[in-house]
RNA sequence: GCCGGGGUGGCUUAGCCUGGUAGAGCGUCGGACUCAUAAUCCGAAGGUCGCGGGUUCAAACCCCGCCCCCGGCACCA
């Protein structure tokens, strides 16, 4: 028997699940636990909501709501979303809750303890005016290197140097320019991460050839480039409070409290079950193996933040983090402002979870980016996991139940090599679910299940059963025990399905209770249930017309209304482009020279993946003349030309205004 | 420009670390079967493995150079 310690990554409590979230972390997750327990090894697994973080304070006075509401809000959703898929945890919490705080507290003590917390008193930007402290990024001021009057408070566009917002002349909040900023001191906690790379650099090197490729060369990429101390407390108020004087108005940062979720989760899972002690056996069991699911994003925080952390309070290290690629949808990724997203609730609204489990396994990006389309859902539904899998199944049972209403027996198998072949796919199984390459895993078992459907053409019962009754029942015992044996092996991928082939095969209990090594033990006799074909067949065009037409019913994002005054303040006037030249410090920018009938200005834009020099040269174009001037990588641009941009569409998204008829230079646009 | 990933039959892809006749599924074409959700099974066509060079008896795989795509960053206000 094995621990097997199982962290999830924490969804963020800021809007519903896709199924890109669900392909890369929680099926996988979902998969190799139901694969150890079913194998015998005890696993806990857990995850929760990230409930803590300023997006979510943003989509709190978006809806005029506190953050509180809405992070519950969306934790509520996915805890819908995880049952509904089949996803079960032994916990799963949320970063908002006490006990999480608690252990967050103590935590932050031991690492204090082991000398590995300082802080350090800065003076940081602060606007009187809305009474918080500024990020860097939302200072403006005149640069001291170049004398850049809009360089920002963490950089100058101009000189590109980075600055710290002190340094600036005049600085002032970028958001209310007139107001005076002040300096602040405020005091923050620092983890001492630089003083844990060597140890890193040791532990990522040693012993982790079971790694993915992509994982151990982000961590290493990362740690070559060195770490630095970074602040684990901020001037906010939504977050976990700190017990320390001086500090009642700061939180900690979520990056170092949401990992620590892990350990937390653990803890009140044993609180809340009645043993307060039963998180020990995998924090404190050296053998114990800790495995993380996670999509690519997150590496870092789970090879080098997470683990630090646990170096810091000697904690138990990571043993695998198996993280993937994305799940692209239409091969463009999920996007949540752009809408571009099968989201999860609305998915099991309308259909099957079982068969979503199917297809996201299937193409799961295990190591590299791979797509989900409407087209190959149906496809692999309809041809693969009815065609193949359910088939073979539902006409197996489905004949012998018919033709043996009270029952088969045989002595012994009518087909060794069928019975090997059902051994080998196991054993193939076994290994590969071990080793976290579940598209395989899923390959093998539909290969067994095709082997199934040969076997059952070359047997034909239905010839035999009139020629030969005998030989017949020993052929559908054979076949039985092939289904059987895929019903325990897809129980990780399709748990329900998995129990309901159990059930029409007139098995005792659950397949849960007969185990993964059940799959080895045949049976002579069986006295089956009428069976009900397990999935349903789909409709492609129904699919796409419910599913394609995407339309809104109101502008997605429309901004605030503006009077008629506010739009006057624009100056647009229409100008024919007569110089282009490439910035010289920046790939992506054209210096264009835009004549407005004599009077000539310099515009710096971004439109090189779209334009060619061909196609700009000569053109008339609108462009605003009055916005105030601003630098771009050290080039003065004195307006912005106007262009649609298309986001529903990946590549050469940007197409110019252009005036429909020819009109003379420096004409204005109303 | 920097960092990472990728480029394999019409489509989706496995293989690449650990060189040795390029596999699968879908689609297409022909056939068999009829227990099964017009399901299944057999057979066929279809690939200069992005381009060029190198190492090797042998390269999709290792090395060098280049091209293209995706993502992140610099940043496109």
């Amino acid at each position: 028997m094995e621990r097997i310690f199982i962290g999830v990554a924490w969804p963020y409590a800021n809007g519903p699940m896709h199924l890109g979230h669900l392909a890369g972390v929680y099926l996988p997750a979902d998969i190799f636990s139901r694969f150890h327990r079913l194998n015998g090894n005890e696993v806990l697994m857990v995850s929760g909501s990230d409930m803590h973080g300023t997006p979510i304070t943003v989509t709190a006075q978006q809806q005029n709501k506190t953050p509180e509401e809405v992070a519950l809000h969306y934790h509520q959703v996915h805890s819908e979303t995880l049952k509904q898929m089949g996803i079960e945890f032994d916990n799963y919490t949320n970063t908002h809750t006490p006990e999480h705080a608690d252990v967050v507290r103590e935590l932050l003590g031991i690492l204090e303890q082991n000398d590995y917390i300082t802080t350090k008193t800065t003076e940081e930007p602060y606007d009187p005016k809305s009474k918080h402290f500024l990020p860097d990024r939302y200072v403006e001021g005149t640069c001291p290197h170049c004398q850049y009057e809009s360089a920002r408070g963490d950089q100058c566009d101009d000189c590109g140097r980075t600055l710290d917002a002190k340094d600036l002349i005049n600085p002032h909040p970028k958001l209310n320019p007139d107001t005076e900023l002040e300096f602040r001191e405020t005091e923050h906690l620092f983890f001492k991460l630089s003083n844990f790379r060597d140890e890193l650099l040791a532990w990522v090197s040693k012993d982790k050839e079971h790694w993915r490729d992509n994982v151990g060369k982000f961590t290493h990429n990362w740690l070559q480039d060195g770490l630095i101390d970074r602040a684990i407390t901020r001037d906010l108020d939504w977050g976990i409070e700190i017990d320390k004087e001086g500090y009642e108005n700061k939180r900690i940062y979520v990056w170092f409290e949401a990992v620590m979720g892990y350990y937390s989760a653990s803890r009140s899972w044993a609180k809340w079950n009645g043993e307060p002690d039963a998180w020990k056996k995998w924090w404190e069991d050296d053998d114990a193996r800790h495995y993380y699911f996670l999509a690519k994003d997150n590496i870092p925080f789970h090879t080098i933040i997470w683990p630090a952390i646990l170096m810091g309070c000697n904690l138990h290290l990571p043993y695998d983090v198996p993280a993937n690629e994305y799940l692209l949808l239409d091969f463009t990724q999920f996007s949540k402002s752009r809408n571009h997203a099968v989201w999860a609730p609305d998915y099991l609204n309308t259909y099957d979870s079982e068969a979503l489990r199917y297809v996201l396994s299937a193409v799961m990006p295990e190591n590299r980016d791979s797509n989900f389309s409407w087209e190959d859902y149906v496809a692999r539904i309809n041809n693969e996991l009815i065609g193949n899998l359910g088939n073979f199944i539902h006409r197996t049972i489905s004949f012998a139940q018919k033709n043996f209403p009270k029952g088969l027996h045989a002595d012994e198998c009518s087909a060794p090599e069928l019975r090997d072949k059902v051994a080998l796919s196991y054993s193939q199984i076994t290994t590969s679910l071990s080793a976290c390459k579940f598209k395989e895993s899923l390959q093998t078992l539909m290969e067994l299940s095709q082997t199934g459907n040969i076997a059952m053409n070359e047997m034909a019962p239905w010839k035999s059963i009139k020629e030969d009754k005998k030989a017949c029942e020993a052929d559908l015992v054979t076949l039985l025990n092939v289904c059987r044996a895929l019903s325990i092996i897809m129980n990780p991928f399709l748990p329900k399905s998995s129990q309901k082939v159990w059930d029409y095969l007139g098995l005792e209990g659950t397949v849960e209770e007969a185990g993964w090594g059940a799959v080895a033990q045949g049976q002579t006799d069986f006295k089956l249930n009428e069976p009900l074909p397990l999935f349903q067949k789909l409709n492609l065009e129904e699919i796409l017309e419910r599913e394609m037409p995407n339309e809104e019913e109101t502008l997605p994002d429309l901004k605030p209304e503006i009077t008629f005054e506010d739009f006057q303040k624009m100056d647009i006037r229409i100008g024919t482009v007569v110089g282009i030249e490439n910035h010289p410090n920046a790939d992506k920018l054209y210096l264009l020279d835009v004549d407005f009938g004599g009077p000539k200005r310099r515009i710096v834009t971004g439109l090189k993946e779209e334009y060619n020099d061909e196609e700009l040269m000569g053109k008339q174009i609108a462009v605003i003349v009055n916005l105030a001037p601003a630098k771009f990588r050290g080039e003065v641009s004195e307006g912005m030309l106007l262009a649609a941009e298309d986001e529903h569409v990946s590549t050469a998204n940007v197409s110019l205004l252009h005036p429909d008829k020819e009109v003379t230079d420096g004409s204005s646009v109303h």
